[in-house]
DNA sequence: CGATCATTTCGCTTTATAACGAAATGATCG
DNA sequence: CGATCATTTCGTTATAAAGCGAAATGATCG
């Protein structure tokens, strides 16, 4: 039991994975699209995800050549609906969420293939890489 | 705010620390009552405090030559109380945290100036070390 | 049925965390 | 005011976790 706790709670605890939780409460995404999302690389996705689903926290479907995770809807253990529900009662309006979920949009107006093929480019010019916030304007 | 989210799910995600949490959930306990219970290093204990009060999930209060640490009543955070909420509802038919409370009355019926100088010897024949479960009735 | 391609696993490096003993701290009480 | 002693900090070691690239997997669709 104490065991089970510390599984899930340490896969809450690590702030791409709840990242990936604040998402996912948006709806199902495939693998590609988190990857795009968070800047990472899909074997550090996968690995984030299959925390995830080990801790209960997640399932997955699959569709054609992708794989779909989404919240949990079953109770998988005595812990992960518990969690699941903190989650989703906090970091609503965090900075970092908050532009997640900017960019979710523009990833759920691009086809899942187009994003496979280009990665973060599809998604247009709204979006740079993570921290170059300040590096076009910066100094010479 | 997704790192201080980091810092409370973090000191909770640790059995140690949950343990410690449980505990305190029946009362205020200073450090030597709390190195007693688990067994561990004061070292280590005040470690595991220093965490739980930075995350706001405890507070401390000195009384003569003792530090005593309870559950936080203010939030000094917004996810201290919602972390602290889901623990208390959680773990209560936990072997471990079942055996931790059955120490701790033990633990509550010896001056904490006789736990300080004796430790665990002073709780009596009904206390083994932790792991000692199957030692005396084992092969010879 | 074989090539393709999204996803996962493996091997590795880097960084973080838990635990301890020893030394430092700092409040108490002769 | 100095000794004592509970607690904390420091320094170290060992284990765990995050991240990546490369290789393996396994389902799809020519």
């Amino acid at each position: 039991m104490l065991e089970t706790f510390e599984t899930v709670s340490k896969a809450v605890a690590d702030p791409s994975r709840a990242r990936i939780l604040k998402l996912l409460e948006c709806g199902e995404l495939c693998v590609c699209q988190i990857t795009t999302l968070m800047d990472l690389a899909p074997a550090t996705i996968s690995k984030h995800l299959s925390a995830l689903k080990a801790a209960g926290l997640i399932q997955q479907r699959r569709e054609g050549k992708w794989v779909y995770y989404r919240l949990a809807e079953r109770a998988f253990n005595a812990y992960a609906q518990p969690f699941l529900r903190l989650v989703h009662s906090v970091l609503n309006d965090d900075p970092t969420v908050l532009e997640d979920r900017r960019i979710l949009t523009l990833v759920n107006a691009v086809p899942v293939q187009v994003l496979c093929d280009q990665g973060r480019v599809a998604l247009g010019p709204n979006v740079q890489a993570r921290e170059s916030t300040a590096c076009c304007g910066g100094a010479p």
